[in-house]
DNA sequence: TTTTAATTTCTGTTTGTACAGAAATAACGA
DNA sequence: TCGTTATTTCTGTACAAACAGAAATTAAAA
């Protein structure tokens, strides 16, 4: 865990700053990218890019580049400050505004391009008498499955963030519903 | 993209083993973890270290630590084969067995640990006066929203594979349905 | 017990990514 | 137009993970 160098922050918030970015690495982004993300997500009014080098003592370069893909990534936006020619920026506050927009961009550079490799792969095999027809079958079980879950999450995107929130602390409670719902007794 | 480098595979094969290798730094495994994964999931016999060895053009090393992993996960699990003194080895090929495994590891490998650090950096931010009251309310935000996803995650994997996959099909079709079992009137 | 086969651990090398600092470009004000 | 400040692109370096090959260990057969 590398340290933050230069401006001091609460021990709480420097903790959590420094645990982010370690996060990072494992929904895609490196740890510039996402210490720059905790740190504007916890910042109370719009930083500049100078503000932010300052404050985590990376550079300058770094933290340019990090916006960047963190305004890709529609976590932060760039917010004019009246009479400072230089950029701010804040943070995308709304925690399921957020995550959805981390699913979204996961699923994009992820699962999209994986459906479409695997597509690829079967139409390949289908052709290829070489190919064991239960190697065929598992291929395209994992093809239909992946384009299953992108279909299913695209959905689930598209969803009042409200409505989902309820639906996830339902939990299990769902499918008891959906039988009721179906026509069978509940219980 | 790396090449396989000994046995002669169909095309198609090949090119998942590949595709799959790749896709493995995106669910938390290195490369040759995941082209382990793929043959062995294509395979239609239980495989020795030295058949994957030689499939691959991988160390032999290497091929042992990664199926090491492999059972870790249980994705593969070790099979003996009568009269051969050799450790054999054999994937899951059940789809959703196999996709509930993975997310039950990231589940352990990911959230469970980020969900306690939160947690304790939200402790030690109530604690702390210099933290602001909006910064709190964040983290506070955050930590609720990670325990909440840790608990529906934790549900979701209990419930039965079959049920799961009719959820997923009927994907925002389960909202009006919900509606509906409430007892509002559906449409 | 000795020999041989199988597997794991250890160590050095390679490779790729993150990153800093410098240089270049662009934007703005005087 | 020229000078200044902000931002981006470029280039080399440092670091960490993946990996190969050798050495060591374990397990089984003779």
């Amino acid at each position: 865990m590398t340290e933050i160098k230069k401006i001091n922050q609460p021990a709480a918030i420097e903790q959590f700053i420094l645990y982010w970015g370690d996060m990072g690495g494992q929904w895609g982004v490196n740890r510039s990218v996402a210490q720059i993300h905790a740190l504007l997500y916890l910042a109370t009014r719009p930083m500049n890019a100078e503000e932010i080098t300052d404050t985590l003592g990376i550079a300058r370069s770094n933290v340019s580049n990090s916006l960047k893909e963190l305004v890709s990534w529609k976590l932060i936006r760039r917010v004019p400050i009246a009479g400072d020619r230089r950029e701010h920026f804040e943070a995308e506050v709304d925690i399921w505004e957020m995550a959805m927009r981390i699913a979204q961009g996961r699923k994009e550079r992820e699962i999209d391009p994986a459906a479409s490799a695997l597509k690829e792969c079967v139409a390949q095999a289908e052709a290829d008498k070489r190919v064991d027809p239960i190697a065929l079958k598992r291929l395209q079980d994992m093809q239909a499955f992946v384009q299953q879950g992108g279909k299913w999450s695209e959905q689930m995107l598209n969803v009042p963030k409200g409505q989902l929130a309820t639906l996830m602390k339902m939990g299990d409670k769902v499918l008891g519903l959906l039988k009721f719902a179906g026509g069978k007794k509940p219980k």
